[in-house]
RNA sequence: GGAGAGAUGGCUGAGUGGUCGAAAGCGCUCGCCUCGAAAGCGAGUGGGCGGAUUCCCGCCUCGUGAGUUCGAAUCUCACUCUCUCCGCCA
């Protein structure tokens, strides 16, 4: 959510970020409405001062024992008066809000100017693209062969795009978890969260997964809870209304959680294997700043990232998204992308976002800093840090064998307590 | 699921129809004191919106929403959440 002012004040800044971002938001009509709205409140609030002026006047004749009927009868009328307006106030403040609730948040001057994913820019690749002397598999294949995971069945018990991990699969899932949660609080300096897979409405608005994106999430019945699309929603939510004391800042968490999502308009879509699955486990880094230190802390996190694909050997690269593919709270994002031998290109693992104080506005977390001064609206990061089912696949294409068994990155062997993956 | 209690500013906690945006305490900021610190003393200190933008003025805000009233933190209704007890269940 933006600052109301700021539209206000440079719509041409707003509008032209909304171009860039590929959105569309219809900022002349805001602000006309906007115009309209204040035209009526400043005589509205004139009203009610007279009310509130003679209202004193009535307490006090009252008080003198003397006769007020005269005023009452007139400010009985000022005050329907009064309600009526309020209604007309309330009706242009319900556009707005359902306009501002749609209008994206506006690139860092950082970001590269783009349509689509093809105009993102390569910041960085780290290591050796493996040549392979056979030909290689696609992780689906080497998973069901080496009987880590089963498609099938979770299609017979669930339907599609969910899967079974089985026997040492479920185990190199649980190392992976476990090896990223290690990393990030023992070496980065994070605190483990865990959090509720379900969250309410409010907190899907504070985030910004609604109301845009409501047809990606999954609903429970009957309720109104949804399942988390990632943890990104309910640890940054934790923070919700509240202040947080400027000393405690920067605020660094992580949490380990499944994510799901419907998947909508990505039909037919890698279909197969764990890439686009409606149920997956993640690993989620969130950050909670002060307003200068963001954009610093949004190179760190990506480095706490990429820190992860280092150690377990993955070739990746990272990559600064254009203004086209920014989505729609990030004010400037950075995917990491592995390499995906069956591919043969790379496939994002990992999205890190500063959201600046765009979910802050919708959710309500200020601070207040450190000199005393008033509080303010915090920054919120996330990013994947990664996402685990596609670090399975990724191990299993990458470290695949001409056997069909699977070398287990040193980096999980304590957890794996093996070497290779064989039938 | 049944019964009850509660929701007030950063925190604790008064306040049951008329200068109450709200006592008091804690915390915080500034000043005095001090070599320095603590203690002590003094002053200040919620948020949102609108208007003038050097001082400032107005409106709203006591869980949320409606209602009664000239006037609501205070009365009525609905909802949400928290806590306690009982029942049921991982």
């Amino acid at each position: 959510m933006l600052d109301i002012k700021r539209i206000r004040n440079n719509p041409d800044e707003v509008k032209k970020a909304i171009e860039l971002k590929k959105e569309n938001s219809n900022i002349d009509e805001f602000l006309k409405i906007d115009e309209k709205r204040r035209e009526i409140l400043k005589e509205l609030e004139s009203l009610k001062n007279t009310r509130n002026k003679e209202s004193e006047n009535i307490a006090k004749l009252k008080k003198e024992g003397k006769d007020a009927e005269e005023l009452i009868k007139e400010m009985k009328e000022i005050s329907d008066k009064i309600k009526e307006m309020e209604s007309e106030v309330k009706q242009y403040d319900e556009k707005l809000e359902e306009l501002l609730w749609t209008i994206p948040n506006i690139p860092h001057e950082s970001v590269p100017v783009g349509d689509s994913d093809a105009d993102n820019v390569e910041i960085r690749r780290w290591g050796e693209v493996r040549e392979f002397d056979f030909e290689v598999k696609p992780h689906w294949d080497i998973g069901v062969e080496l009987g880590l995971l089963d498609f099938e069945a979770a299609s017979r018990v669930t339907g599609s795009r969910f899967t079974f991990y089985k026997g040492l699969g479920c185990r190199l899932e649980r190392a992976l978890i476990n090896f990223m949660m290690d990393l990030h609080t023992e070496k980065h300096g994070y605190t483990e969260v865990f959090p509720p897979f379900m969250v309410h409405r409010r907190s899907m608005f504070g985030t910004g997964q609604l109301p845009k994106f409501e047809e990606d999430a999954f609903k429970v019945a009957g309720t109104d809870y949804f399942l988390i699309p990632t943890a990104e929603v309910p640890v940054t939510n934790m923070y919700r209304e509240t202040i947080i004391d400027g000393e405690k800042l920067p605020i660094y968490n992580c949490a380990y959680s499944a994510c799901f999502r419907q998947e909508a308009g990505s039909a037919g879509r890698d279909t197969r294997g764990l890439i686009r699955q409606h149920q997956f486990n993640k690993v989620e880094l969130v950050k909670i700043t002060e307003p200068e230190k963001s954009y610093e802390e949004l190179e760190k996190m990506v480095s706490d990232a990429e820190d992860v694909l280092k150690a377990l050997g993955i070739p990746y690269r990272v990559v600064s998204i254009c203004t086209g593919d920014l989505g729609f709270t990030a004010a400037k994002k950075y995917d990491l992308e592995v390499w995906m031998p069956s591919y043969g290109r790379y496939v994002e693992i990992s999205s890190c976002s500063n959201c600046e104080d765009f979910q802050a506005r919708r959710a309500n977390i200020k601070y207040r800093p450190k000199d005393g001064g008033k509080a303010q609206y915090v920054h919120t990061l996330n990013g994947s840090g990664v996402a685990v089912g596609r670090t399975f696949a990724a191990i299993l294409e990458n470290y695949q064998q001409k056997d069909g068994s699977v070398v287990v990155p040193e980096a999980l062997r304590t957890y794996m307590r093996c070497d290779v993956i064989r039938k």
